[in-house]
DNA sequence: CGGTATCCAAAGTGATACTG
DNA sequence: CAGTATCACTTTGGATACCG
């Protein structure tokens, strides 16, 4: 599945993981630089993808929360050593 | 570092640990649908991120070897069992 | 054999505005 | 709040031809 090389992908997967339960604001905030369009996309793709699930509320005002599906969990746990040996050489190497 | 949202680069890291030091051509033929300037920019952009090293043989014909770094193994360890995964889920839900 | 240079098409991404 | 729709821009990837 090359969904993987989208962008934010590993990162949304990871924060989602990190954050549990979260709804669609704090996944952008998480970011601050990702555009609504793109980031709903990505999420749309994960859900889509059985990676993610969307639990909606019918609240006023409307509430939307993200969370990882079994199979995001497994992904999860083999994208989080990666991406701490990434931030790790990052550091690094600056 | 999001070289690795490249298209093929976890594909590449993977193939050349397989391999080991392996030819170009090798690793053209172990894609097969590849055009030789996107395989050629990758080879270029790992060996520039140091998880690649290229060996030229002064030759004739001419002869290059790719070789992982210590951290392009590093690497490669950590994407084995994500390409294993994803692989496996292709399968189930073929 | 092992690329590089060039040009082109396609896809991805972002900004914005608008809806429920 | 949580998106969707639209549209233009930027980046990527592919094909081809040529060079060492």
């Amino acid at each position: 599945m090359d969904l993987l090389s989208r962008k934010y992908v590993i990162e949304v997967v990871c924060v989602v993981g990190a954050l549990g339960p979260v709804r669609y604001g704090e996944i952008e905030s998480a970011f601050g630089e990702v555009s609504t369009s793109t980031l709903s996309t990505r999420l749309d793709e994960l859900t889509d993808a059985g990676l993610l699930m969307r639990e909606r509320y019918a609240e006023i005002p409307p509430r939307v929360e993200y969370d990882l599906t079994d199979e995001g969990t497994e992904l999860c746990e083999l994208l989080k050593p990666l991406l701490r040996w990434v931030e790790n050489r990052d550091d690094t190497e600056g």
